[in-house]
DNA sequence: CGAAAATTTGAGATGGATCAAACGTCGTGG
DNA sequence: CCACGACGTTTGATCCATCTCAAATTTTCG
């Protein structure tokens, strides 16, 4: 039947395209899920609102022009970062996919703080009016939304606390820790505990507060004493349960996880 | 004339009373003025919502009750901070009068950190209803708001800075130069440049990431220099430009300010 | 005045920085 | 396919900013 044929190619077309689009908001619609457990049709409605989607290569900054859009992870890596006037430059916080870039968008004042990809990434736009409406009309999603952005704080504070009173050992430990219940909750971490982090260890150092060569030494001694390994950009987490207790990690400050 | 005497004495007392409750919320007026420059009306209508003040001795942890009311320091001197599982303490900022002293109200989200004062402090209150119809009937009233809370955001972010790649002696100094145009901020700072902070150097320790000792001895060091006094809780910037030159120092997060 | 808290000083230890060089890996162009 | 260069990782050696421990001194305050 030429005719049902027809349709059904045109439907796997339609599905195909679906699909495609559904791909690159999939890790927004695990983290909306994971923030509120919205349900499905309210995680669609967020999902459609992507626009302008555009992939950026890594070490590019990214303009916020915070009045209009906001700016969505949709895939890849990015980072908030600081400089000073000596030209070094301060790591803030790591973006994963499904994060929203930047929630200064909620209080208007653009913050002076800038963000970067650090890999290939892919970028979704929406519009902060379609945004706004949407928030009014459920209010889960706007909950989802200002829930986002509490966490966003806690990271900063969390961070704060890494730098004032972690060891070396302690502020990789809990990076990856963190990074791996982050990367947990938009469904990045495969069965074998690991997860794509294709940061250099020179980033790692400004992230931490640490040197390149000290990042370096501190990795080793993980690695040796088997509860990490890093390799080609991957983390995986060999002993989840020694590096926490190594580290300190709670995730609380991180919203409900379900750490296994 | 008696009548005319009478009604002076009874104007009298009733401007003495309102210069009473004026009083203690001037820093919060102070604060609402520079963050958006509002209109007395404005600032007055704010202020009239202050219920319930309270005076709390120094240390004392802060309940923060974010479902229904926002607290804010009408004076003295409280702090964010965070404990780790060893007991150890990270301050993670100040908060100076004129403060909302949390501002997760925005998010409903309790975040985990606490709230503690430093030194005898007034506390007032503002129901949460309150606030947000005055925000949704003078929109400059929530802009200030929701500003306040960016430079929160900011503060945090300058201390990773701090903490990630300054020196103790930058690290000291900043701080003192943010406490400098805060305190300013709110008519804190007096003629000769100098503010009321009295915490003990072990607190500028746990502020900073640095011990108790070398708090000290930074402190040692940049009095001899003649760029600062600290002496009964008071500090002096004897030489502003050459301390802001020393650590770096660039109000911009902070939002507008007049640094003379 | 006496006790507790805060500041100051001294001496010694160390975590992490810095500098420099070697090594591995990967993409590019000849 | 190889040579090259750029970049990241690793290693070694040395240095120093800051920590820790301990005790003396000063200030605060009941």
């Amino acid at each position: 039947m030429p005719a049902l044929v027809g349709t059904r190619t045109i439907t796997t077309d339609l599905l195909s395209l679906h699909t495609a689009a559904a791909d690159a908001t999939r890790h927004l619609a695990a983290r909306l899920r994971h923030l509120e457990n919205l349900a499905p049709t309210e995680i669609d409605a967020v999902c459609r609102q992507v626009r302008r989607m555009s992939t950026m290569p890594a070490y590019e900054e990214m303009q916020k022009e915070a009045q209009r859009e906001v700016s969505v992870l949709l895939s890849g890596l990015a980072c908030h970062f600081n400089l000073m006037s000596n030209g070094r430059r301060q790591i803030a916080g790591f973006i994963v996919p499904g994060d929203i870039c930047d929630y200064s968008f909620l209080t208007g004042d653009g913050a002076k703080g800038h963000i970067m990809t650090l890999t290939t990434s892919q970028i979704g736009r929406i519009a902060i009016s379609n945004l706004t409406e949407l928030c009014d009309q459920h209010p889960r999603i706007m909950r989802a939304v200002l829930r986002g952005s509490s966490i966003e704080l806690a990271l900063v504070q969390e961070r704060v606390v890494s730098l004032g009173l972690r060891t070396a050992l302690e502020r990789v430990g809990h990076l990856l820790c963190e990074m791996y219940v982050r990367m947990d909750a938009v469904g990045l971490v495969s069965d074998s505990n690991s997860y794509h982090f294709p940061v250099t260890q020179a980033e790692l150092g400004e992230a931490l507060g640490l040197s390149t060569v000290h990042v370096n030494r501190t990795l080793q001694v993980m690695r040796k004493s088997g509860v990490i390994t890093m390799r080609n950009g991957t983390v995986t987490i060999e002993d989840l349960d020694r590096l926490r207790a190594e580290c300190g990690f709670d995730p609380a400050y991180l919203g409900t996880s379900r750490l296994h």
